[in-house]
DNA sequence: TGTATTCATATTGTATACAAGGTGGTCAAT
DNA sequence: ATTGACCACCTTGTATACAATATGAATACA
C-alpha cells in the first residue's frame, strides 16, 4: 500500500521511513508540513497523506491541530518491546520456514550479503539499514499480514535502537556482531531446509543476542550501580 | 490516533469501521469518494484522510487511481488468520491480567455484560460488536502497541465472520454461545485475580471454540465430503 | 464476427485559497 | 514584579478548482 513507485510521494515516503528508521529525524521531533513540503517539493495535500501513511504504520504520531510528531522511544516502549519481540520474531521465522520461495530466499541471501559487508566497512546507518532489511524479508516470507503488522512496527524502533548498538565507536564486542550475522547464515539455511523449528528456535537465539546489545545500550557497563546486579543477569 | 471526538470526521469514521465490521459494507466493495461525501456531509479532503487512516489499520484497501475497496477475507485470509489468533490472543490475555487496571477491569465487566444481553436479546449485530468491544478492551489491558496493532487486524476479521456464526437463524449449538460468554466470564475473573497463566490457557480454550464456529461455516456439517475427515477433527 | 483503437466520461490525485484553532508575546491591572 | 487577559501570527484543517489517469462505449479494421 505505499505510493506508486518512482513518484514524488513516494519519495518522500521513503525518504521520511529511512530518516527516521536512521535517528536523522530524532523520536519525539515534530514536522511542520510547510518544511516537508519545501523538501520534498510537494504540496500539503499528497504531504499530509504521506504523513498519514506514516502514522498509520507506527513511524509517526498524529496530534490533532497540532501537527505530526516522530514517534518516540521510552522505558515504556522498550519494555513493551521486550516483551513482544521474542514472541512475534520466533513465530514469524517459523512461517518463513514453511512458506519462503526460491525467490526469497535468494532474496535474503543478497540481503545477507549487504549484511555481511554493512558490518566490515559499511557505516552504523548501513549496518542497521541492512539489518532491518534482512528481517523485514523474513517477514515477507512468512506472509501473514496480521503478524507482519506486528513485526514492521518491532523494526522500526528495533533499527532505531541498532543506530546505537551498531555505532562502532562503543567498540562493544566484535564477537557479537560476527555472531549475528552467523545467525543470519543459520537461518537462511534453516529456511531453505524448511525446518521450522530450527528456524523459530534461532530466532529466540538471535533476539536474545539483541537483547544482550539492547541491554548494554540501556544500561552500560560502566555505569553499574555497586552494590546492583550484573547488567548481563538482569531478569528479562 | 482516531480523528478528534463528536467531529463530522470523527462521525464518518466510525461510521465506516462500523459499517465494515457488520459487513453493511461487504469486503472487497468499492468506496467512491464522492458518495460517501454526500453521505457523511463532509467534503474530499478530510475524507480521504479517514480512507487513509482506516487503511492503516486494515479495514480498506487503497489501489493507486482506482479508489478504495473494503479489504477482502478469502480461505487465504482465514488461513493466515488461524495461524496468528491463538499467538496473539493468548499473549494479549497474559499481560492483559498482569496490567489491567481497576477501571479496565470494570470496563470489561460492563462489556461482557452487554455481550451476555446481546445473546439473550440482541440482534447478530450486537452480537458481534459487544464481542468485539470485549475483546478490545483485553487488548486495552495488555497495553502493548507492538501486539494491539495484530491484534485489532484479527478482530476485524473475527467480528466480520462471527457475523456470520452469531446469526441466529443458523441454530447452531446455543450451547456453544453461553459457552463463549462463561468463558468470558472466567477470563474477567483471572484478570482480576492476576493470574496469567489461566488467562492465557483461557484464550486458547476460548479461541478453539470459535475456531470450531468458524469451521462451522465455513464447512457446514450437510455439506461434508462423504469420504473426508470430520471437520470438527480437521487438523489446525 | 471478433478485435483493436480512440475518444468521451467518470473518478482519483494535486494545488491553492480560505477557515479555524493554537501559540507566544505584549500590555494592563493588581 | 507577577499574573491575567487579549491580540497578532503561525500552523493545521477544509473546501474547491484543476490536472491526470482509468474505464467503457462506439467505431473502424481485419
Amino acid at each position: 500500500m505505499p505510493p506508486t513507485r518512482g513518484s514524488a510521494k513516494n519519495d518522500a515516503y521513503e525518504a521520511m521511513k529511512r530518516a527516521i528508521l536512521t535517528l536523522e529525524r530524532k523520536p519525539g521531533s515534530s514536522l511542520e508540513e510547510s518544511e516537508l513540503c519545501t523538501a520534498f517539493g510537494l504540496s500539503r495535500t499528497p504531504l499530509r497523506e504521506v504523513l498519514q501513511q506514516l502514522a498509520g504504520e507506527g513511524y509517526v504520531v498524529l496530534q490533532a491541530n497540532r501537527g505530526a510528531r516522530v514517534s518516540d522511544m521510552t522505558h515504556y516502549t522498550l519494555r513493551d518491546f521486550f516483551l513482544a519481540a521474542p514472541l512475534v520474531y520466533s513465530a514469524i521465522m517459523r512461517l518463513a520456514a514453511q512458506n519462503a520461495t526460491q525467490a526469497q530466499i535468494s532474496d535474503l541471501k543478497w540481503a545477507q550479503e549487504a549484511f555481511r559487508s554493512a558490518l566490515e566497512g559499511g557505516s552504523v546507518t548501513d549496518r542497521a539499514l541492512t539489518n532491518d532489511r534482512f528481517h523485514r524479508i523474513t517477514g515477507e516470507m512468512a506472509d501473514n499480514p496480521y503478524l507482519m503488522v506486528s513485526l514492521d512496527r518491532l523494526l522500526i524502533d528495533h533499527t532505531r535502537i541498532a543506530m546505537t548498538f551498531f555505532r562502532p565507536n562503543t567498540k562493544s564486542d566484535p564477537e557479537r556482531l560476527s555472531q549475528a550475522s552467523r545467525q543470519h547464515d543459520d537461518m537462511i539455511a534453516a529456511i531453505e531446509a524448511g525446518d521450522e523449528d530450527r528456524a523459530a528456535s534461532l530466532a529466540l537465539e538471535h533476539w536474545a543476542l539483541s537483547r544482550d546489545q539492547i541491554e548494554l545500550f540501556v544500561m552500560p557497563r560502566g555505569l553499574e550501580a555497586p552494590l546492583g546486579q550484573l547488567p548481563t543477569q538482569k531478569s528479562a
